[in-house]
DNA sequence: GATGAATGAGATTTCATTCAT
DNA sequence: GATGAATGAAATCTCATTCAT
């Protein structure tokens, strides 16, 4: 199925926005890369702080949704853990565009609507922080500053999106895999994640995944 | 010492180009921030993309610098990978705007300009990979995928200076010589570095920091 | 038939240009002049400069266009240059302020642009000297320096540019005429062209004159 | 002699006005062609304009000295027009910068001063005027629009500006004897001037410029 | 639904000129 | 005499957005 118009503006401006910023794309760059005049763009969006505030809401909404479904039920920790990274890695690593337009371009954002955008990360974000508090207070985990691993733990899997391509040598579930495995010793994991376990957490998250949206 | 004009100059960029990015910043921003008319400003700076390239080479200038130095002569690839790692969150922790900027606005660069800074980029990080293939090679270490561990470990150093503050509990040598242990754990370090050397390290590494530039 | 707002631009430019010369006229006051704001310009333009360039590319276009027509098939050197004469003059002392802007705004263009033009220029100039270089091999004409006569008439023909006013007692035909009859006596012409043959070439070439474009 | 620096002023608008013409002319390039600060510009001249009127008026005044010098007691309507030729010819083949200056950058001066040079113009043209209109009576020269002759001749013979080179093959002498024979010949003069008053009238005229200012 | 035309505001950069040192 | 520093005004050009058709 051919895509929509207002898919394909949706589409043009992740593109730019990430790899020219939002202040760096102008209104006639997106006209251009979805194929309409410049005029045509506004019947299918409202400003173009509009259009990067909308992008931002389904990327946080989404991965938010499929962390929740990835995580509810999931008592272990390190298996919570596991589902938390590996979705992580999943979004970042297959929509790199997106994540870095949410990672990078708060700043543009009026102060109201950046409210509401980080008020979503806090959200999702603090789902890393209980399932780490969890992880502590079980002895699943060891680490001496958790606030700051966490913070570590995060950058380093958003930090995917700034490199991972497709195109390379490396599969999406063997990448999701590796970062599990470093979380887990980052976080001074107690007992390992038998391959088993990962093999089913990767296809769990990974429909979790596709589902979402 | 009052500050030069050059210098308010250079600190009013490196402050909005990180809050605001190089294409949210108007020469009238930098105009204000400097406290000086915004003809003024070109007595000081050739254009705007000059003033962001100079400010990016004098910060990759500086890190590959330091890096150089804080690794020479440091055999024990454990040690050396501290020592990188130390400085790089040594680095983005007291100057986040400026390696904020060099992280998130490469974008903004002419093309040649961004050959010549990702080139001294990529120098810098094969410090990093050459002490990751020497820790392999030794048995130091054990990762499965080796390139995307460093990459791993680069974004996650990085990111400090996303969310670190100097008005936080936490003092930069506690910071430094917690990454420093996630890192060695994320390597799969065999035998750790035993406190008193760590403690060695930090102390060696902050003095070049200071003493570089 | 009103003009159309890309007429209304090229008009005013043409304008502006001759009495003001480039560098002397503003884009707002080419805005002005054209009746619209300094930004709907930028529809109907390119740069500033290439509204220039496309004024003279089209002036010199026809020019040699029509040049060639009023040449072509006439085997008389005498005949030949008077037809060139003629519709030099014609064409400068009818559209002063265009000619003035190739002869005077040269030095505005870009190096790219500036060679296209003074190509285009220097293939007009040689019909001229081909016509004299006839004339003197056929006896028609007689002078010591052709070159320097060719230049001589050339400036002293586009010079009407400078001074002449369709609202003076002197009308284009009477000018063109007696221009005619200057270049020669100043090439040692042997036998005058008739009266006759004077108002023929005259009728001919202004009907060429009137053709092109 | 080592030029004053005002010289060096001087000379280096005359090249520059010429060249790139008054509003194409920045301060800055001036002062770097003159090996000055563009601070220090203002120590040697009143404003830009200033300097142009300066250059305008002085060119001007050393053609109008020298015209009147040179036709003074000079009864011979023929002899008269020759030298005020020659000497036209001369002063443009060996100065084209200031009279091309003079030429074209009127348009670049304030209503007040504008009008100061035009009337120095004009009285210099009422030479060539009154010695067209004294060989008329005299029945020396022959031409239905003794008006227009004499634009044409004036625009030939300040063309002369516009291509002339020192470096090629012709002689001054030889190019003002050319150019007085054209304009003799525009005039239907009755009787050629002799070759041995030729040679006298240029060695005069050549004289005269030579001793003006 | 689509767009050419339009524009006020603002972008970066240069202008000619002044002045304190 | 010389100049670095400074600047208000203006340069060219682009911006996001609206609207009549």
């Amino acid at each position: 199925m051919a895509l929509t118009t207002e898919q394909r503006v949706r589409r043009a401006a992740v593109k730019l926005f990430a790899s020219k910023g939002f202040h760096g794309t102008g209104i006639r760059d997106l006209a251009q890369e979805a194929g309409i005049s410049s005029a045509s763009l506004y019947h299918y969006m409202g400003t173009k702080e509009e259009l990067l505030a909308g992008i931002m809401r389904e990327c946080l909404d989404r991965l938010l949704l499929g962390a929740r479904e990835a995580t509810d039920g999931v008592d272990d920790p390190r298996l919570r853990l596991t589902h938390l990274v590996a979705l992580h890695v999943l979004a970042h690593a297959s929509r790199p565009a997106e994540t870095r337009v949410v990672d990078n371009e708060v700043h543009a954002l009026s102060a109201a609507t950046r409210r509401r955008i980080v008020a979503l990360r806090d959200e999702y974000e603090s789902l890393w922080a209980d399932a780490i508090d969890d992880g502590l207070r079980q002895r699943a985990f060891a680490t001496a500053e958790p606030a700051v691993t966490r913070l570590a733990l995060l950058e380093m899997c958003s930090g995917v999106a700034r490199w991972y391509s497709a195109r390379g040598p490396l599969g999406l579930d063997r990448l999701a895999g590796h970062y599990a495995g470093l979380a887990l010793r980052m976080l001074g994991s107690t007992g390992d994640v038998s391959p088993k376990a990962l093999d089913d957490a990767l296809r769990v998250v990974s429909t979790v995944w596709r589902n979402t949206r």
